[in-house]
DNA sequence: ATTGATATTATGTATGCACATAATAAATTG
DNA sequence: CAATTTATTATGTGCATACATAATATCAAT
């Protein structure tokens, strides 16, 4: 098969991935450089540089500059998963979205919690527990705790209107954060929330964002039982 | 500020993320076209472009031809999970990694997987429970069906050597599949191999992977309790 | 006014060239 | 021969330019 006249970056990047996904260049293997792999294709250095940049960041290939470019030797996978609002989530599922506020307190945080967010031990926080429904059944069970020095206007938002979820994301920006997900058997209080028998498995998300070494929120989200995250690799 | 000689793609992400971030330029806003913020910049329209690119996959500016550019209403923040071989997992903890071949077999799959595999119903495929473990302790139990159409040559692997994991990672290239995530309560034969109690609550990872329309394995990944899955935003 | 053709505009991509940078290989020096 | 310096090489980036493409705006004709 020819293989001139595949310009576009597409195209190449295409052909590229087929060649490692088929084996034609064993994991491990050097690959021709992109001056070369450019003669072939008949195009400039830049469009296949520019292929072999997204084969990169996408973890077929290894890069290094004099050294060359070979096949990732365990081509590690990347599922990306998208966070988005709850209301999102439901709405996209076809059911209609309502919340409750179930508790707003200002106090100290649980060592655990203050040190989590590496808070001083005298920090007060605002706390949130929110139920998150869909079509009126237990979607999603939310605790909170916010940082009121990272988001000072949460104190005065109507978050029986618009969840605390969403107003953070719309009104407290931040720079990054990790996410936690594992499975844990339901408390008294989740299992009373989420209208279930304690004990239930249920699915969990823990997530704390920053902006900077802030620390804006915390957050432990227990969904009712069937939920399953879903993506693609 | 002067923004003056700030080149480089890095620095004009850098500052065009932080200006989105401190909401300089407000989320659904509309910003300033490539032409004019290369001007600012002083530095190629392609060098903006490259900036804005990477701000476009990382979901923090939607862009349409013509339409221009704007800051996303609500950042869908991707959070990337890294799939990798379990014995690596495993190693990465620092732990010793062992693992166990239970069972293996050839045989009609239930319904719900050869549908879910998109197989005809008479097909037979390749059973293999497998315990992993981390320093002689129950780490995941792996319940795995394989397609011998896809990958033939795992009839004659030995795979109490290398587990079914590591065989298909090296040797059944596929180009895509899903993944969920999901948490139930532990049956019988779960509590049993992973040495806990049934009806405790574990972390459930589901995958298929296909080469094109071709499933090659569905795999159903069980986590002992205390697994959490990591990773930051 | 609605429809349809045409111009305009912002992003998207390709190219040739230049130089920067990191890593390796080769050459030189003690 | 080991240690250090100096070339060499492949990738990484920036720029000017050109054209492609998609979406919108403008204008003409019915």
């Amino acid at each position: 098969m020819s293989t001139l006249e595949n310009n576009s970056w597409q195209n190449i990047q295409g052909e590229l991935s087929r060649r490692i996904i088929m084996r034609v260049w064993q994991p491990g293997e050097q690959i021709p450089n992109e001056a070369d792999l450019a003669v072939e294709f008949g195009c400039a250095r830049t469009t296949v540089n520019r292929a072999m940049r997204e084969l990169a960041n996408a973890g077929l290939v290894e890069r290094r500059r004099k050294a060359g470019t070979r096949v990732a030797l365990n081509p590690i996978r990347k599922a990306t998963l998208e966070i988005s609002i709850t209301r999102q989530e439901v709405e996209r599922r076809g059911a209609q979205y309502s919340h409750i506020l179930l508790e707003r307190q200002i106090k100290r945080p649980p060592r655990l919690i203050s040190s989590q967010m590496k808070l001083v031990d005298k920090a007060k926080l605002l706390q949130l527990k929110t139920l998150h429904l869909a079509d009126n059944q237990p979607f999603m069970y939310e605790d909170r705790w916010v940082n009121p020095d990272a988001a000072p206007e949460i104190l005065q938002a109507d978050l029986s209107e618009i969840s605390a979820n969403e107003w953070l994301v719309q009104n407290a920006p931040f720079s990054d954060g990790d996410i936690s997900f594992f499975a844990i058997n339901a408390n008294k209080k989740e299992a009373e929330n989420l209208a279930i028998d304690e004990g239930t498995a249920i699915f969990i998300i823990e997530r704390m964002t920053k902006m900077g070494e802030t620390a804006i929120t915390l957050v432990k989200l227990a969904y009712a039982p069937g939920f399953k995250m879903h993506t693609t690799i």
